[in-house]
DNA sequence: CAACATTTGTTCGTATGTATC
DNA sequence: AGATACATACGAACAAATGTT
């Protein structure tokens, strides 16, 4: 409607095409030169036209082999607990974890802050890989206190759950104290790791969370992909509220 | 570092260059064949990594005057209750809001079900534009149901505030039930109102207000530019365990 | 206000690299 | 191994917005 240039109209027709279910998801999209020859114009258009799509998370590229039609994002409850494997169990998902590097040392200033740390103090790094259905959604970074945790990572190593190797630490429960989004762009490592195919926007959250005694145990970060994640916040009135559903 | 392209390249640089105060915010960089010449690439190579930069929200381009840096983001925080201009005051900036539309029409599907209309119900819908320091940082659309609220079209106009507007309305106070966010890309319009200059991703927040009773009275949508805002959230343990700061 | 130079935005053309099938 | 298809890069030209003279 508002279009003007080539690459945006033909953006929104596609769009529509999509939306719209002529192409479904898991579908290939004709190639770049069928739709150059299709809507008339120089491939470097249609480039254009699909870099947008692919930034929406609509589709996804791979070199060699096609465009594809993603599939509809995964909905990532963010609650006062965390509990990712249920979260996604929720949503009729397999979840799945991969962890990259365990290891300890000494923690940067925003680590100390969050965490409240004195000087001296050390921490367990956690980073690792959330699939579901075996497709990577997001990447994490778990930072803990190590003089309240000695042993962590050989629990996470076995356990593969924070939640359970945190239990076994005499944690029986935590919650999330704060959490902060915003959008960033990929690193090439992350790029990588997430088999991203560029310029699509991770969604970066930042939390805080404590024990019941509110001791801050552990500072995570994650990147989900947004092609492939939406985060919903649910309030403590929630549950009362849904049984009236 | 695990750059392997050209223009990725050039976009670390750049990005290094801006981060370390090389380039200021508000200043100028240098003209596209400026940099193209320095790097001994193309422009178009040049404009590829600019590209990314804009997305990140770390530059903004305008045609015919050239490539500017921008300031950091503003924190936007998400909590049990949504109170706009206290949000941005806090946060030492001068908050402002402009209405675009004013209506009442039938609710649409998904307007029924978040706010658990009945049939023939009707809705008023307010869009408008959220500024700081005469910035638009972003837009907004509220869904009240108008046969709890007859008369708030003509105090929202009135009032500017969301917050007035439903305490003459006999609503004390009210919370936040749930929040999705998601990131998506500014359609013309909004890429518009919001003085976008095109690909830079918008963080979309869809909100589900109730009163004390429990009862739904707004579902708000709400379309932050991403290089201008970031969400943060926080709990209701955040009050309680600040004051041991 | 008009004319002009500057600068970014769009489009086409062409060539080469690289992953997939 | 070869064909297909996306990724990167260079070159050229013009359009559109801006700022200046």
């Amino acid at each position: 409607m508002t279009d003007q240039t080539l690459w945006q109209t033909i953006s929104s027709t596609l769009s529509k095409e999509i939306k719209s279910g002529h192409f479904l998801p898991g579908m290939k999209l004709p190639t770049e030169a069928d739709l150059a020859r299709r809507f008339g114009v120089n491939r470097h258009t249609v480039r254009r036209a699909l870099l947008t799509l692919k930034q929406g998370g609509m589709i996804a590229s791979q070199r060699g082999a096609g465009v594809y039609v993603l599939h509809s994002k995964t909905d990532y409850k963010i609650g006062e607990r965390v509990r990712f494997h249920q979260n996604l169990l929720d949503s009729g998902r397999s979840p799945s974890r991969e962890w990259l590097t365990i290891s300890t040392r000494n923690p940067d200033m925003s680590e100390m802050r969050a965490l409240k740390l004195s000087k001296g103090d050390e921490v367990h790094i956690y980073e690792g890989k959330s699939l579901a259905d075996n497709v990577p959604i997001a990447l994490f970074k778990s930072v803990f206190p190590a003089k309240r945790f000695p042993d962590l990572p050989e629990k996470l190593m076995a356990n593969q759950s924070v939640t359970i190797s945190l239990k076994a630490s005499g944690v029986a429960d935590y919650k999330r104290l704060s959490t902060q989004i915003s959008a960033v762009l990929p690193s090439p490592t992350q790029r990588g790791q997430l088999k991203l195919n560029q310029d699509i926007p991770l969604l970066k959250t930042l939390s805080i969370n404590v024990d019941l005694l509110g001791n801050r145990i552990e500072f995570g970060t994650t990147w989900f992909a947004s092609d492939r994640v939406s985060l919903t916040l649910e309030s403590h009135l929630e549950n009362a509220l849904m049984s009236s559903n």
